[in-house]
DNA sequence: TTGTAAGCGTTATCAT
DNA sequence: ATGATAACGCTTACAA
C-alpha cells in the first residue's frame, strides 16, 4: 500500500510551506518559476493527486454535477448523458448519475439530498408522476442551479431544453393522415408530463385540422405496462381496429410491433405506425420504423452548457429560458402507403450518422 | 437564498454542543432519547442535509464508487450500470460515471485521478486498446478496490465478472454449423481484449471440431468503423461470400444487417447471422436476430457486490476471483435453415418484400 | 516570493 | 450523557 501523498509531504521534501506548494500547483503568479518547477516535478514523481473533498470543502464547490433521469437503458437518455458528459469533461467536472426508475419518492429524496452541496448543479428529467416540484424549488433556494431537459416542468421558472414536441407531433400526424390513416390512436404516458401533453396536443390538432373524429378511446395512457399490453392487444384485434398509431414514446411502439408480430397484423398495409424514438435499429426493424428522432446528444449538450453558465455566474441572466432543438421526422416503411416504393435509404442514412 | 444549515446552527438553537448533535443524528447510543428526538425534529424542520465533503474528508471515505466504461449508448453497458446502481442504492452509495470513448489516454488519466480518494472503489470495463495496466495497479496501491467486468484484464490479480464467452461462442458457432453454414466469418474488435480472444477461440475451436477450413481472412477485426463497413461490404458482395457470420459485438452485427438490406442479401437463406447482443429489438428486426444474450444486469450487480465486499473489508479474501454468469443463445430467424418454419409473420413479410 | 494561520463542516478522542 | 477540541487536506487572507 503506497503511503499517502499530500501537500504536507511535498512541502516537507522541498522545505517549503504547504501554502507555497498549493499555490505552485495552481500555477499562481506569486510563485517563482523555479519553485514551481521543483514542485511540479516532485508532484509528478510522487503521483500526487489532490484530495478533492478537502478542496471541495474549502472552496465550497464540488466540481461535480448531478444528472437525474427516470431510466438509463433508453436510447434517448443515454445519448443525452453522452452530450452532458462531453461538456462536463471539457469543464473538468465529474458526473453523478441518479436513476429514479419513475419513482417519485426516489426523485424527491434524491433531490433533497443534493441540497447538501454534493453537486454544483443538477440536470433533471422528471418522473412521469411528478406534479409537485417543491423539492426542486428547495434545491434552488439552496443556491444550486437546475436545468430541466426533455421531461421538463414548465412555468417552474427553471431553464428547459426540449425538442419541438408539439410541432413534431403535428407534422408526424399529418404525415399519417396523408398516408391514408383515418382511425388514429395515440399511445402515451400519463399526462402530467409536459412532453406527453404537447405531443398529444399536436396529434389532436392535426386530427381536428383534417376533421377526423376523436373519442375518449383515441388516447391510450400507459400506467402499468402489463395492463397496457393487454389493452393494446385487444384494441388491435378488435372489430374496429386502428389504421394508424402514434406512439409518444419509444417503449410503447415496441409493444405495438410485438403484438403485430404475434397477431400477424401487417405493417404498414393494415396498420401504419410511427413513434418518437431514438432506436438505432429503427431502419432494421420489420418493417423499418418511421420515427421522430430527437436530437438527444444536442439536448444534453445544450442543457449542460446552460447549467455551466449558471454555475459559473449565478447572476447570469439567460437571454432565453427555454431552448427548443427540433426533431427530424424520418419516414420509413412503417408508414408507407401501398403505392409507394419501399426505400433502401436507411442503410446510407445510417452510415452517415455512424 | 436559504441560509446554510449546519451542525453548528442546530447546536446553537438547541443549546447543545456540535458533537452532541452529530452523535444524535447518527443515532449514537451515548445520547439520551430525549435529546435525539429534539435534534431529529429540528434537523427535519430545518431540512438539514449533512455536508458530504466535510464528512468524506473526516472519515476518509466518500460513499461513492466510480464506473468506467468505453461507451454509454450501448444496451449491454446501460443494463450493467442499472445493476450497479441497484446495489449502490441499497448501500447508500453514489455513482460517478466515466466514459472513456475507447480512448486509452482518457482511461489512464481518469484512473489516475481516482487515486485521489474521490471514490471508495472502481468498477471498470477497459478500452479496446488497453494493454498496459499500470494505472490500475497504481489505483490498487492506493488502497482503492477495483473489480473488472466484461472487458476484463485477466491475470491482473483483480476480481472479474464476465459471461461464459468461450462456451457461448463455441455453442453458437456449432449452432451455425448445424444450420448448414460452411463458410463462416468472425467479426470482432481488436484482440487485446480478453472477451474478443475468448469469443474468437470458441469460434475457432468449433470450426476445427467440425473440420471446417480457417484462413487468414476468416477473422475480421474492426479498428476504424468506416473502413470496416467497406471491408465488410466487399466481403458480402464477393464471388465467394460467407454463408454464416458471427459478430462478437452488437455494433458489428448491425453493419451486417445494413449491408444486407442495401445489397438485397437475404438472411437467413443466403447468409445466417448471429451475434453477442443485448438489443431489445432483436426479435423485431428483419429478420429477428439470433443472439447470445448476456446477463448484463446480473453482471453489474455481481460486480458491484464484489466491490462492496472489498470496500467493506479490505482484507476479505474472495473465495473466488473470477465470476462467470452464463449467456443464453436465443435462436431466432436469422439462423434458421430453409426447412425450418419461420417463427413469425414479420420474417415472412420481410422475405416477401425483399 | 514565501510563510503563518484560520477555517471549510464534520467526526473522533478525551475529558467532564 | 454531553462538551471541548483536534484533525481530515486543502485554500486563502494576512504577515513577513
Amino acid at each position: 500500500m503506497a503511503e499517502k501523498i499530500d501537500l504536507k509531504r511535498i512541502a516537507r521534501e522541498l522545505n517549503l510551506a504547504v501554502s507555497t506548494v498549493s499555490r505552485a500547483l495552481r500555477d499562481s503568479y506569486e510563485i517563482s518559476e523555479e519553485t514551481k518547477q521543483k514542485v511540479f516535478a516532485l508532484a509528478r514523481q510522487l503521483n500526487y493527486e489532490p484530495n478533492p473533498y478537502a478542496s471541495s470543502l474549502r472552496r465550497q464547490r464540488s466540481k461535480t454535477i448531478g444528472v437525474v433521469l427516470p431510466e438509463l437503458p433508453n436510447n434517448f437518455f443515454t445519448h443525452v448523458v453522452n452530450g452532458i458528459e462531453w461538456v462536463a469533461r471539457q469543464k473538468g467536472y465529474h458526473v453523478l448519475i441518479y436513476i429514479t426508475h419513475e419513482q417519485m419518492e426516489q426523485e424527491i429524496s434524491l433531490i433533497r439530498h443534493l441540497q447538501s452541496g454534493r453537486v454544483d448543479g443538477v440536470l433533471a428529467s422528471v418522473c412521469a408522476g411528478t406534479q409537485d416540484i417543491a423539492h426542486f424549488r428547495s434545491l434552488h433556494q439552496h443556491g444550486i442551479p437546475l436545468v430541466f431537459f426533455d421531461r421538463v416542468c414548465e412555468d417552474s421558472g427553471f431553464p428547459t431544453v426540449t425538442t419541438n414536441d408539439y410541432e413534431a407531433s403535428y407534422h408526424a400526424t399529418v404525415h399519417l393522415i396523408q398516408q391514408g390513416c383515418r382511425h388514429l390512436y395515440h399511445l402515451t404516458l400519463p399526462l402530467h408530463l409536459s412532453i406527453t401533453r404537447k405531443r398529444l396536443q399536436g396529434f389532436l390538432d392535426a386530427l381536428q385540422q383534417y376533421q377526423l373524429p376523436v373519442n375518449e378511446s383515441t388516447v391510450l395512457i400507459a400506467k402499468d405496462m402489463d395492463l397496457f399490453y393487454d389493452q393494446l392487444d385487444q384494441l388491435l384485434c378488435s372489430t374496429q381496429p386502428p389504421d394508424g398509431i402514434f406512439a409518444a414514446v419509444e417503449k410503447l411502439v415496441l409493444l405495438v410491433y410485438h403484438i403485430c408480430q404475434k397477431r400477424h397484423i401487417r405493417i404498414p398495409s393494415q396498420l401504419k405506425v410511427l413513434a418518437f424514438s431514438n432506436l438505432e435499429t429503427a431502419p432494421l426493424l420489420a418493417p423499418p420504423l418511421t420515427t421522430i428522432t430527437q436530437p438527444a446528444f444536442e439536448i444534453g449538450k445544450k442543457a449542460a452548457e446552460l447549467l455551466f453558465r449558471k454555475i459559473e455566474k449565478k447572476r447570469d441572466i439567460l437571454e432565453q429560458m427555454h431552448y427548443v432543438i427540433p426533431s427530424a421526422l424520418v419516414i420509413r416503411d412503417s408508414t408507407r402507403s401501398l403505392g409507394q416504393a419501399l426505400s433502401n435509404q436507411s442503410a446510407a442514412e445510417w452510415i452517415h450518422s455512424a
